[in-house]
DNA sequence: ACCCTTGTCAACCGTTCGGTTGAGAAGGGT
DNA sequence: ACCCTTCTCAACCGAACGGTTGACAAGGGT
């Protein structure tokens, strides 16, 4: 298994199964069956797909009679945003340094070569 | 392989060392070898990482010399982070929503059920 | 009581993943 | 020219992943 937490919350959002249970999810509470249906295959698979969000503490259980209506658990999300604009922020950042040096120097230098093939 | 950006783009952050890779890309642009140097693996090992991150857009290499300057692309972060507000917000939508609907509640009905996982 | 619905557990199977080693391409430095 | 550095490609290996089928636990409905 994924040692960290957010290492499962990745992991569990690769699946676009996954991310689109997510989806349905955030629309409100639902059982498994309900989950499965509008996909082609087993119960199980997307039992197994549940228990992986589980995991990863996107998703909740509870019980209620013979169904199992799952919950999404959205402040997880948290998690990966604040390390996505961490470092979204930080390469920005240098981005807009970059910028200010370049803008800074002389016309008659090309200090941006567009793509590989440059230097005639 | 992942069929669509955004499943690449999460399984390529699924992965400790390359979100670690990342964050040292924050920083600043680095070679393959100083990428690797930290780690207890072979370059090989590195350079496929590298790969992965390049194929979910997070990274481009250019060439300078023997040496191939890693790059972070932090545009590609939008896209994570628009899929993952859209379904938060929605979540913390409807929360508010259940919210309402239980302080207007009656105080003699219990409708939390004692289970596990009651919000401390 | 009986059955039917709902969902999980366990075993298996093919593919992908993260790692290894070995070989070699690309490109200066001297 | 030769070598040394930097990095990638290819083949292989064990573990994890996503799927299957079969068995069965849990729990009403009648």
């Amino acid at each position: 298994m994924a040692a960290d937490a957010l290492s499962r919350v990745f992991s569990a959002l690769a699946d676009p199964t996954r991310r689109d249970m997510v989806a349905r999810l955030a629309v409100g509470d639902a059982t498994v069956n309900e989950l499965a249906a509008p996909y082609d295959v087993s119960l199980q698979a997307v039992s197994k797909h549940l228990k992986v969000l589980e995991d990863a503490g996107l998703v909740s259980r509870s019980r209620e009679a013979q169904r199992r209506p799952v919950h999404l658990e959205a402040q997880v999300f948290d998690l990966m945003t604040k390390w996505i604009e961490r470092y979204r922020r930080q390469a920005e950042e240098r981005y807009r340094r970059l910028d200010d040096v370049l803008s800074a120097m002389p016309d008659d230098v090309s200090p941006t070569p567009p793509q590989e093939g440059t230097t005639p």
